[in-house]
DNA sequence: CGCGTTTGACCAGCGC
DNA sequence: GCGCTGGTCAAACGCG
């Protein structure tokens, strides 16, 4: 995650999640069960491919930290639409001192955006699906995406950014309309569609695209000392004591 | 007054 | 070529 430190890119489009309250509920651990077909995929974008065919059991994360990170990469490896792309694995958190809120998304499962599955797969490993929304490794020309379920009373999860609606649209074969969002800081291009999961109302499916070319507005990092120079540098967003 | 949402219109891609 | 569908635009409107 030192990219986001680095402020060049967000490596998710999450950052923070400050004003929800179901921190104990990260995401589902049922994202590691993969899509076992691809999503009928018929004209346009993506009508049918929100939530049919995978699986629904849910994991609430018992701790943030290690699991918490761990899941965000979970999630990656399933979700983002790059091929798998050989990388180095995702550098570490050095020791710091600044509480990230986690996440208040409750839990999330994967969704196969119908653009991934007619895109041809998945990262093939957690390295290579941290480091493609990362951006290292990998062919630039790609897009990134990434659709997840998460089970949630508000369609607008608090993922720290700042999004304005564009646009509201029914789709076919869904009784829920589906919501634009653009991030609404100037010159990044990274949207997000939400909607709710036709078989299950309870669950909404989000899906972003693009990725974050600005830091989190919401994000307080924390820092880090060097021991031998004694300089403190930006570490990172994520506290250190929660692994 | 500025910013965000709403909503109908428009456009492009796809299948037939 | 035509119709359907999803995605985006932009004017109108609401709210703080």
């Amino acid at each position: 995650m030192a990219a986001a430190a680095a402020g060049a890119s967000t490596p998710f489009n999450f950052c923070r999640h400050g004003s929800h309250a179901e921190y104990d509920a990260v995401f589902s651990g049922s994202w590691m069960a993969r899509r076992p077909s691809a999503a009928p995929h018929g004209g346009g974008a993506s009508g049918s491919g929100s939530g049919s065919g995978y699986g629904a059991a849910s994991y609430v994360a018992p701790t943030f930290g290690a699991a918490f990170r761990q899941q965000h990469l979970d999630l990656l490896d399933y979700l983002s639409d790059d091929q798998g792309v050989p990388a180095p694995p995702p550098a570490a958190v050095p020791s710091a001192s600044y509480v990230t809120p986690a996440p208040a998304m409750a839990p999330a499962e994967p969704v196969v955006p119908d653009a991934v599955a007619a895109g041809g797969g998945y990262p093939r490993s957690v390295a290579a699906a941290a480091a493609a929304v990362a951006g290292e490794g990998r062919d630039r020309t790609t897009t990134d995406k990434i659709a997840f379920r998460t089970r949630s009373d508000d369609e607008i999860l608090d993922d720290g950014y700042k999004w304005r609606k564009y646009g509201k649209k029914s789709v076919k074969n869904s009784p829920n309309p589906r919501n634009y969002y653009r991030c609404s800081t100037e010159g990044c291009n990274v949207k997000k569609r939400v909607e709710r999961d036709k078989n299950d109302p309870r669950y909404v499916v989000t899906m972003y695209e693009g990725i974050h070319n600005h830091v989190c507005p919401g994000t307080v990092y924390y820092a880090a000392q060097d021991a031998a120079s004694g300089r403190f540098f930006v570490a990172g967003i994520s506290h250190p004591d929660l692994n």
